[in-house]
DNA sequence: TTTGCTTTGAGAACCATTTTCAATAAGGAG
DNA sequence: CTCCTTATTGAAAATGGTTCTCAAAGCAAA
């Protein structure tokens, strides 16, 4: 069986992880962890990153420039509520949505509906353009 | 002034898009008008599809593998529920779930926020795994 | 036709991500 | 603690979608 050994790289791309109020791409948190004299290739923290959300530690969001953020996140299913001048991001529930969709999906004829669902805006911190 | 210009190439990518029934990728839709006998470059249909994005003439999704698909749409504001096996893609609106979300970033302290709303699913036409 | 533009497209450049693979280190056994 | 076995690491190369470069080509007006 593959059994999985705890690094302190791993451990270090989680506690940097943890320390961002937002979605941070594998590239930027290699280049902090670096930066901060913590010695660890990009590979690596890929690796880590990928783990996290399998694991369900993190969630993963690919924007339209073909980058893949990452966020500490829950366990329990929500949605964010992203600043996309800073980067604070706020996770949400979505009470009676959830629901809605699935029968809207299933009047057409859907089954096994998943869904993708995120708020974009700015944050009240930001100045606006 | 910039002023477009009308072409067989842009014309011909805009009817290859208009056949599909869901979103279909930059280098899928070359695939087929370079195999249909049309030569025309891959730098073209991007710039084509790009093109159509912009004057809201259709729509770009950008997957987790980073990969973006585009689909021609109508010019309302709307949402997509897209079969994950074929592809075939429903447009829908959200009544009440437009303001909803507006609520909910402002009370967060949220200015102008947009959302992207996907659902995903196997179409009634498709074998389940 | 000449002039002045936009468009085209082959190939190079980009850039995030993945793969390769030899060196390294975690963790259990003794 | 030491010795193994095997997962992990990471530098460099490969991948793959997308964009850039720039010379050649096309369209429109004069």
């Amino acid at each position: 069986m593959t059994q999985k050994r705890a690094t302190w790289q791993k451990a270090a791309v989680r506690d940097q992880l943890g320390q961002k109020a937002g979605f941070v791409s594998a590239q930027a948190l290699h280049a902090e962890l670096v930066a901060s004299g913590q010695k660890l290739g990009l590979t690596t923290v890929y690796r880590a990153l990928t783990d996290m959300v399998e694991s369900s530690e993190a969630d993963a969001l690919t924007g339209s420039d073909g980058e893949t953020r990452y966020r500490i996140c829950g366990t329990a299913h929500h949605h964010h509520l992203i600043c996309t001048t800073c980067g604070k991001t706020v996770e949400f529930e979505l009470g009676g949505f959830e629901a809605a969709t699935r029968d809207l999906a299933q009047s057409h004829g859907f089954k096994e509906v998943s869904h993708s669902i995120e708020l974009f805006g700015t944050c009240a911190d930001c100045p606006r353009g």
